[in-house]
DNA sequence: AAGTGGTCTAGACCACCCG
DNA sequence: GGGTGGTCTAGACCACTTC
């Protein structure tokens, strides 16, 4: 039992709002009386108060008060860091092949991306991810360096991250994705199953780690009339000048 | 005249790392040696190296140190709140046209977002925003409640955004975004001077106030031909304070 | 063992909002 | 004017990493 005292508020507060007790519109203790509710000084519980206050369930103005927000709507799905989030909320009725591995020289765009030479050896490798039985993506990664025959010996039904995080214990910690829409090509159409020609979401993705550095690569393909894209954006709430 | 401590620690230090005085891998001093430079105590030390983490410029880690991140690199343009930010910073070779302005009965499904009765009046506009001369957007706007003839007073070359906010002093703090692909219909098409059935993005928006009130429900279809959408995130790092 | 960031205490003053 | 959250001080101990 090891947890902070920031945290233990945070999740008291947050249980007490996802339960009812606190409801949206709701005024929230004051931080002068959640000092004597919790018995500790005022730094944890404004550290609580603020997680709760980025992470949308609560909204603090000066002069006035902590009330509850309305709930927010949360879709089935949503991309962020992709699929491994999605598959630990609503369970695995999700699975992957793996076509292809190869290791390859970079090309000009893969080296920019990765930040490594033109020529060097790369991982790459062809996937298709299915959800309830219908393939949605089909991805193509590339990963620099020669260490990751680890992908190999673990075969499908593993999602990337896991495999970058677990196995070769790289921290991923930024996604920076750019979308836009082609037509189908017959190769992305028969692996997803569509018609040649129909519009498909075009997805590039780079993962870094807290430092920024690029640690893979990724192209993908999305039917999107089986699987919507949710993103959503909070405003900066800094007061930095 | 009055900044805070701590947001002019994070202007001092951010400025320090972009004009290259900290480079990328440096070790910033340590939060002690901070308080002697900026002769403060620890806790606004600690709230601007929080904000400079959470934004990316730097990684923190118990028992090490604070380093400077590799550069960001930041696309042209992004969607996040929209054409404003980009607006902001990348100047207005960009227009809007409005060619529609309606009051019309909510349908099931706009009321449904909007958190309104079915049959609620409320605001309808259809929109083209254009970029170097290229319609890239076609916008159809939902706006509840009869108070928004601003829209019509303001007319065009004007964000909606800024209408919401500075005018209706709408606080719009959330969105919440859904992206899927469809062939361009022949109205889309004309509009976006494309090809019928070429593919475009459709998005739904969602715009919420900082208590997650719905004030505007949006559906775009947008050229991606000729605007990339940038989206990026990271892992959850909600060291508010 | 020494030093780092992470957490916490117990005070204090401020700008802001409301009645 | 009384109360709110926002900021800040000057200490303290902890878990963790590195030497």
């Amino acid at each position: 039992m090891k947890k902070p005292l920031n945290a233990y508020i945070f999740n008291d507060i947050l249980t007490k709002i996802e339960s009812g007790y606190f409801k949206p519109g709701d005024f929230l203790p004051t931080e002068q009386q959640m000092e004597k509710i919790y018995g500790t000084s005022r730094a944890p519980i404004r550290q609580a108060l603020g997680k709760l206050e980025v992470k949308g369930f609560i909204s603090r103005k000066a002069g006035v008060g902590t009330i509850v927000c309305e709930k927010k709507i949360e879709g089935p799905w949503t991309s962020m860091f992709g699929f491994a989030d999605h598959l630990m909320k609503y369970g695995n009725n999700t699975n992957c092949i793996t076509l292809d591995v190869k290791e390859i020289p970079a090309t000009q765009k893969v080296a920019k991306y990765l930040r490594i030479q033109e020529g060097e050896q790369i991982i790459h490798t062809k996937r298709i991810r299915y959800f309830n039985n219908k393939p949605i993506f089909y991805l193509k990664h590339y990963l620099p360096n020669g260490t990751v025959k680890a992908i190999k010996d673990h075969g499908n039904f593993e999602t990337m991250r896991t495999i970058l995080t677990d196995t070769l214990h790289l921290d991923l910690s930024h996604v920076s994705e750019e979308l836009s829409t082609i037509k189908a090509t017959s190769k992305i159409a028969k692996q997803l199953m569509i018609e040649e020609n129909e519009p498909v979401m075009k997805i590039k993705r780079i993962s870094y780690t807290a430092e920024y550095l690029p640690i893979e690569f990724l192209e993908y393909y999305v039917n999107t009339e089986e699987w919507k894209f949710r993103v959503s954006f909070s405003k900066e709430k800094t007061n930095a000048e």
